[in-house]
DNA sequence: GGTGCACGCTTTGAGTTCGAAGCAAGTAGA
DNA sequence: TCTACTTGCTTCGAACTCAAAGCGTGCACC
């Protein structure tokens, strides 16, 4: 607000279109390495890999959505199929009758275990491989920081568990 | 393949989560400012400035893709809400009748500069004021290089094409 | 024990994206 | 000219996402 700069300077641009543009190559080569190694999606593979990395591999339906889908449906869409395909499983809770727990299947696990060495292999190529060593621990810390900033400052409608609807 | 690291170490899986997440992140907040201001989407968006910012804000639908879309189709959809709302025109090119060059309105370049300095703004409080001024230069250059890899090795569907290096 | 509200998830409807198929216009070769 | 191939865009169907609405459960307070 009480910022002289109206705007943004050219390279803060450039570094901002750059950010796009990466994270939305990456994440369409990668979502495409997905489905033709293991007919996941980039969503799916983000459920199932945080199931595997879960103590039990167990999660309640609204821990596993935070950070993968806006909203809650989209979860238990994707959810609902990969249920179907028989790689997790959901049961109401003991504690909670309200919460699904999920869990990995075996069939899970090792669907996971058989697409992440080519996931990894295609991030490395494509983000690490043009990028020295020496400027991974700035992006690394830069990314960090407005990572935290960012979820200190949450969008609007993103994270209000109070006031369900919009004030809009 | 020849890389004998097999996976990659905590440090880089950090970081690409970390660009997923504020990339991710970003474009939401964005996209919502843009409705909610302009009632524009994102991408709607960035058709538009494209436009705003060709020589006779004038462009290819072809050319106009790249980058904004993976699809054809996705533009053409896109193309005809802007169309009908009357911040863009198509017409027929008259050096190649099968080509279709789309313009901005004076509306749509009203729009733009509308909905521009709150864009710029949301960028500026989400990405930059976490970041310190001596961390742009790093992250803007590695985010560059990085970039400029990724096109010029693209994903297998996306550039089944001639090439399309596009500049600018 | 009841009542009212908050929470967790699912269902539904609208909107958006992609790839494949289709159509029209240009191009090269005979 | 005719034919076959390429290019540029649109149409179509399927998949996916979100927000709103709906349903059942848990909790606070009386």
């Amino acid at each position: 607000m009480s910022d002289p700069t109206p705007g943004l300077n050219a390279e803060q641009l450039g570094a901002y279109f750059a950010l796009m543009e990466v994270s939305s190559l990456l994440q369409y080569a990668v979502d495409e390495h997905l489905r033709a190694d293991g007919d996941l999606s980039y969503v799916q593979f983000q459920i199932l890999a945080r199931l595997v990395d879960a103590p039990d591999g167990r999660l309640r339906m609204t821990d596993l959505a935070d950070g993968v889908v806006y909203s809650r449906s989209g979860l238990t869409y994707q959810a609902g199929l990969l249920d179907r395909r028989g790689l997790i499983t959901r049961a109401p809770s003991p504690d909670d009758e309200r919460s699904v727990i999920v869990s990995v299947t075996d069939a899970g696990r090792e669907l996971v275990a058989r697409v992440l060495p080519g996931h990894v292999d295609r991030v490395r190529q494509l983000l690490f491989e043009p990028m020295k060593g020496r400027d991974l621990p700035v992006l690394s810390a830069v990314l960090g920081r407005v990572r935290d900033h960012m979820r200190a400052n949450p969008p609007r409608s993103a994270k209000p568990r109070a006031g369900r609807g919009r004030a809009g």
